[in-house]
DNA sequence: CGCTTGACAGGTC
DNA sequence: AGACCTGCCAAGC
């Protein structure tokens, strides 16, 4: 809850910070396909943005953007040390979106279904 | 200005 | 596989 984002107001149209860029990227996203974290942040032309920054974007995103069509490099799930809730909702939503997981106890994401 | 905090990534053991 | 460690960079204090 970055307090520069939650107070913006109305004039923050032109001044359309990283979180905006993500959020706009995400939403192109189909359902039933992933990208990275890195792959995110490399598409999207932005001043050294890294896989971090939109990692903290995701923690705030808006109802209309598809967070959890975005997973960690290689097929991880997030850690989530602030909230380890949104590995197990992350996993409901892909799956119900036909993704398919592999791993010894189907904990990553098949790769192949990605952007 | 320095230090801490992350829904990260990549490497080592 | 799981537990660390390092590099990364914006944000808050």
């Amino acid at each position: 809850m970055p307090a520069s984002r939650v107070m913006s107001s109305s004039s923050d149209a032109v001044a359309l910070d990283y979180f905006e860029l993500v959020y706009q990227f995400v939403r192109l996203i189909p359902p039933g396909k992933v990208v990275t974290y890195g792959q995110a942040a490399d598409l999207i032309t932005r001043a050294n943005l890294t896989a971090r920054q939109v990692g903290s974007a995701m923690r705030w995103a808006p109802a209309d953007v598809p967070w959890h069509r975005v997973v960690g490099a290689g097929g991880r799930l997030p850690v989530g040390k602030r909230d380890p809730q949104i590995k197990m909702l992350q996993l409901e939503l892909l799956r119900a979106e036909g993704v398919q997981f592999i791993g010894r106890s189907f904990d990553r994401v098949d790769m192949s279904f990605c952007l």
